[in-house]
DNA sequence: ACACAAGGATACCAATCGGTATATTTCTCA
DNA sequence: TGAGAAATATACCGATTGGTATCCTTGTGT
């Protein structure tokens, strides 16, 4: 990794939670350069404008959150525990998600609806992505016997994700976590009588 | 209603829309004025500063789904129909509430938290008021036994409003009603398999 | 019809916004 | 070690921010 890009990297970093916290409008350059220790010159020696370093700061979070989960759900092998480690991880993380700002998704999505920013397109994708995981952990588990084939996995990624952001929301408002249990216990209870062989 | 009261409520009404649809650091007092059609001057001879108008309109958008939420839940009699009726409002009502920004209290909270603006304190408010009206359609079907009197009504709330929220989210973001009729679909089963009598 | 108060418009304020041209420092490599 | 390039800092840009002092218009009660 050359001088410039250990640089780039650096600032996302230093970036990703402040946008988290304060959305795109609400950070500005003068937060970065506090957050950061460098120079506007600096920064834009780097990046062309806002835009692109809240852009890579979004993925930057997503990154982080994606590899979190993707170890927990690679701890267990069967599909439906897969989906409880899954749920559970956002409990399980919900304090330090919450310092960082909340999930990027939920807050960039709020965040750049109504807008036509260029990091709307990334929310979608991060939806997309989020959903088709758990589609995937779905599927796979219908062909090795461990859920039922009948099971509709788009109808219950759409339940998973909804409720889970929604109970994100909800614990963060209210500086209550039960929000955020009962919903995960919600979805628990549901792989194991519904989806469960 | 004195003149000033008129124009005040005046104000509310345009103003409420743009603070939903921006935010509150993404709505300016230029864009707000252009809403509006009178000048800065005018405005904050009404309004001592942004921050009153941003409370004001909020509680504004939030007095307006509340009725219509009210309407459609007095018009059944028994509790498990007001809990559909209450959710399927969402659907129904969808493209109205999203041609306004979205819903409020999702809007006002991911705008609102991490920050120590005056309208966190409204959205608590707003979420409480959620959750215990719905708890109080469940103790009062219990009382008329017909709901089940195990069933844990703050439970239920918690999931009610946190699916519907991030229903609501999910179906902005990807444009598809897909989404939170899903999840509607499922507090419906919910109620009619968990609840009713 | 007149006086007076209240409502609204104009013109301005300092501060901050995102962004950049240029000077200066630091690093790299011959 | 010295020359050139790359990275960072300084100083500035016009535009816009939320907010206000003042002027003018409009409505109201007698």
């Amino acid at each position: 990794m050359s001088k410039a890009d250990e640089t780039r990297q650096y600032i996302i970093e230093k970036a990703a939670p402040i946008f988290n916290m304060y959305g795109y409008e609400g950070t500005s350059m003068s937060q970065l350069t506090e957050a950061i220790g460098m120079t506007k010159g600096a920064i834009y020696g780097n990046f062309k404008d806002k835009d692109e370093i809240a852009c890579e700061a979004f993925e930057y979070n997503l990154s982080n959150i994606r590899s979190q989960i993707a170890a927990v759900v690679r701890s267990r092998k069967n599909a439906c525990d897969q989906l409880i480690a899954f749920a559970t991880f956002y409990i399980d993380n919900f304090h330090t998600l919450s310092q960082k700002g909340g999930c990027p998704i939920l807050n960039a999505a709020v965040d750049s609806d109504n807008t036509d920013l260029p990091i709307r397109s990334n929310v979608l994708r991060a939806i997309e992505h989020w959903l088709d995981s758990i589609v995937q952990i779905i599927e796979g588990g219908k062909k090795k016997g461990e859920i039922k084939a009948h099971v509709d996995a788009g109808e219950f990624a759409s339940l998973f994700v909804s409720s889970i952001e929604g109970g994100i929301m909800l614990t963060r408002v209210t500086g209550d976590p039960t929000s955020l249990e009962r919903v995960v216990n919600h979805i628990v209870a549901l792989v194991n009588r519904d989806l469960r062989v």
